[in-house]
DNA sequence: ACTTACCGTAAGTCATGTCTTACGAACAAG
DNA sequence: CTTGTTCGTAAGACATGACTTACGGTAAGT
């Protein structure tokens, strides 16, 4: 939902390593946690962070639940990042001009 | 520098106000120490952190320091973002062809 | 109906990090 | 040279959060 979310969630090592894994595809829980060095539960709480953030979505597929990547909460992180972005830009050339002009 | 650097310093809250009123323009300490609801010493501690993920510099002018955005720490995060943004579309559409697709 | 597999939640422990106050260094002004 | 700013760092108190084990609930298979 709100970027803030979404850093706080991407803060944590971890969590990132879930979040990237996501990447090859839509994983259920208990592969996701096979190939990390923490228990299931662990992988758990963290996809429940990250849901909570709109980084993932679940879907139910019998006993097992498939979660993968949701654009939405990427796309607020995106939008806020590039609305320091430009204004990052303009310190950049005012900060070369203020550098190089010497009369 | 790296993105976890950045993600980790952009996680906390105060470290973003900080980080969102350097968007202002380039500020000493004491001004931004000023502005927020935390002592002076805060202050130092997460520009120090924010200096080392690469998202702000800093210059010395006279006895003060004056602090300004980063584009390098920025740019980091925003290529590992795009990096999840496109296979976040691909997962989006073949979610929606997933749905779809009832034969 | 019973067993097995997969998952989420609760309770508790333990580490990480954020804030404060106190101190010392660097520069400018008188 | 002394005084007054501005700032960074050290030490310690305190809260936050990440992990474990234990438990209950749901679905599939025999």
């Amino acid at each position: 939902m709100s970027y803030e979310q979404a850093l706080t969630a991407l803060a944590d090592p971890t969590r990132r390593a879930v979040f990237e894994r996501l990447r090859a595809g839509p994983q259920p829980v208990g592969e996701l946690a096979r190939h990390l060095p923490i228990s299931r539960p662990a992988v758990s709480q963290h996809l429940k962070v990250l849901k909570d953030a709109g980084l993932v979505i679940d879907r139910a597929e019998g006993t097992r639940r498939i979660y993968h990547i949701d654009p939405h909460g990427l796309g607020a992180l995106r939008r806020w990042l590039d609305q320091f972005w430009e204004t990052a830009l303009d310190a950049f050339v005012a900060e070369a001009e203020r550098t190089t002009d010497q009369p």
